[in-house]
DNA sequence: CTTAAATATGAATAAATGTTCATATAATAG
DNA sequence: CTATTATATGAACATTTATTCATATTTAAG
């Protein structure tokens, strides 16, 4: 009853926008980049360029997905000199990468 | 390392799947229809017209949903005389509301 | 067998979305 | 100031997707 009075449209909405930004391939790539090699809770961080090319997409597309990734606050951004880092920002990411893994590894 | 050996294509593009089935607000208030007074672990079974007029959608909108949340093995049936109830089918999609939500609330 | 109730399906349409290409911006080095 | 490197942006296109409408299927009841 509690989490009916909840869950009105706008959180709806908002859990379906949050939910679209997970689903795509290419951004579920550029997450797993930045969570690669997260040993121990360090935060990694990587520029456009070595996500792009670790990914193995275009220069451009990795920085309209970075945006929309950004948007979305699901990462955040550090800037250096010329090159803009990217990590992501977000615990809850985490654990819905892990959720959905576990789920598809599971049907295996 | 090991983390990078099990993410190939395949699995990305089956996580890409499951999350863009979640990545509907028609789907997620179905969803919501099938975990609501879901105290005590007891599943929950609704009926297609009850589920239709509950969410507030068409017969037609909402048997096609089913279909696509069916499909992704998100939620089960039982059939009952000319009745079918549908229910939540995984502990993970449960989870996985469970964190978009907490995520989408603690940003207000 | 006919009718009614519950659900599913197929085609059509409109809207949203991912990707590419060309170009713009910003910052640094020479 | 110019050239270069790193990143961002806008327009265009092709594809996917949600929804509606009309109709089909299934089951039970009379």
């Amino acid at each position: 009853m509690e989490k009916k009075v909840l869950l009105n449209d706008n959180i709806i909405d908002e859990m379906e926008s949050l939910i679209k930004v997970a689903s795509d391939s290419t951004r579920l790539r550029i997450m797993f980049a930045l969570l690669d090699m997260n040993d121990e809770n360090n935060v990694v961080e990587k520029c456009v360029g070595e996500i792009n090319s670790e990914v193995g997409i275009s220069q451009s597309l990795c920085s309209h997905q970075l945006k929309i990734l950004k948007d979305a606050e699901l990462v955040g951004t550090r800037k250096e000199k010329t090159k803009i880092y990217y990590y992501l920002k977000d615990e809850h990411v985490r654990k819905l990468l892990e959720v959905v893994l576990e789920h598809v590894l599971e049907k295996e």
